[in-house]
DNA sequence: CGGGACATTGATTAAGATCAATTTAAGTGG
DNA sequence: CCACTTAAATTGATCTTAATCAATGTCCCG
């Protein structure tokens, strides 16, 4: 397929910072807090934020004030199905995705949260997780008490609004699937994904053309509920219609109004 | 299809009280309080509560204290997509479906809300609805401002936690419908329909096994992502494996277990 | 009773799943 | 750094399921 001519360089889906930074001690700022994502401002003493480590269950190591860190390595999980709720996450750096898996063993993939998303909401309800949160990539996550939430909503009405709306936030990501799964076909589920993607790497401040993918082709094909060599093929038509150039995991848009066209269903 | 003998009396789905009993006025106890069901206990002066009608706009006539009502007719739409937020609405009686509408036209069903359902969280996080809410038969919702419970929240913390759960259990329908939707055959989605009405049909206290579906044969497709041909036969096929009894939307359950087995995925 | 919406059934087509074989990319350890 | 091993991705051939096209049947409701 390949129609890169000379691989430019990529820009990663996010980079990993350096919680403790090796270079100048100097106050660099909050990603999330600068461009008003943090779900917490303020209560973040970045960039000297302790780091919680699986060690000690990730829990945070200073109690009074600053919110803390927590690193989850590629393939592994920030939360399983089943653990006790207790905090929600706000994935500063990296990737994941949200794994369901029904009694029946199926699994499906959620959504893939990349910078700025919360996680662990799927917890709220039952006091339970829902899903498992797999790292796609070393990742690094902000921290953040339910309970803590909680109160400082009751403390003011501005957080109390916030939080319910990120709550509710959730829900119209799923609702947007469902539309996908249920009314799409193969070449429309695609492009939804890829102009989703491309969509929130812009919103990070990254090239919306061209990116890699930090999740393989099974992964897609769990989010939207097809087979791996129907996602491949997919991939294979969108590149011979000239909206993409595909190489494995990199990808580039050539034609991003075909594709928005495509993804919101013609 | 039939195998229908003599029909016997079936459970509606729900029955429609009147506000303003005509009977002896006694103090009829409100069956979401009794049930727990209900958001605001106590707030509410059942049943000599007041009905808020179209005329007024759906607004309480009663400023101060008691919890309003407003009845929505069949066909009719309690919000629809666009409307400007205000309340949340929780279903005493009747039920609903909620479509979303994208802009592409396509038309899918949210879900069906029956008795003690919380409705309006989709307008929660932008600030208009998403959905548009219809009812299936001539319902009756009672009001909820969502200015109120947030207000009410912040007051204590046990309905603090009591919203931000009511908000993110919908989460919970979507994900499964999302795994329905992604995974399952056709014969599969319409048991696991049937199924979810079956248990949602006991826990109002109904019958679960025999009752009378609200919505036509194009909702259930529009809600399963399949085709209303599609539909009929899958129900066509349940019948021939003795699962059920169908003669449109007069519906008997005759084997739960197999029932249960196909709408989990097997 | 008659009319219109709703539902079922049949015949055919098309899209995606499945089965199977390579090809390509990514690690791993010598 | 390269050979080796494995995981990931693509492609082809065939089969199955659901969509589509078309007709008929049934049930409400006025």
């Amino acid at each position: 397929m390949e129609n890169f001519d000379a691989s430019p360089p990529v820009p990663p889906m996010a980079r990993m910072p350096r919680p403790s930074g090796p270079g100048p001690a100097s106050p660099a700022p909050c990603k999330l807090a600068a461009t008003g994502a943090c779900l917490v401002p303020g209560l973040c003493r970045n960039p000297k934020t302790a780091v919680a480590s699986r060690a000690n269950g990730g829990r945070p190591p200073s109690p009074a004030g600053g919110v803390t860190r927590r690193i989850v390595h590629r393939g592994q999980s920030l939360y399983r199905a089943g653990d006790a709720f207790a905090n929600l996450y706000q994935l500063y750096a990296g990737s994941m995705k949200l794994r369901i898996t029904n009694s029946a063993g199926m699994e499906q993939i959620a959504s893939f949260p990349i910078a700025g998303a919360l996680l662990g909401l799927d917890g709220i309800d039952t006091g339970h997780y829902a899903c498992d949160a797999i790292a796609l990539e070393d990742s690094l996550t902000c921290i953040l008490p339910f309970a803590d939430l909680v109160a400082r909503s009751r403390a003011d009405a501005p957080s109390a609004l916030q939080l319910s709306r990120a709550i509710a936030q959730e829900t119209n990501h799923y609702r947007r699937l469902i539309m996908v799964l249920a009314g799409m076909n193969s070449e429309e589920r695609v492009a939804h994904f890829l102009q989703d993607i491309s969509e929130r790497m812009a919103a990070g401040g990254y090239s919306s053309r061209e990116f890699v993918l930090k999740m393989t082709r099974a992964d897609i094909a769990r989010y939207l509920g097809m087979k791996i060599e129907t996602v491949s093929r997919a991939f294979t038509r969108l590149h011979l219609a000239r909206i993409l150039d595909v190489r494995g995991r990199h990808l580039r848009i050539r034609d991003p109004d075909a594709l928005r066209r495509l993804g919101a269903g013609r």
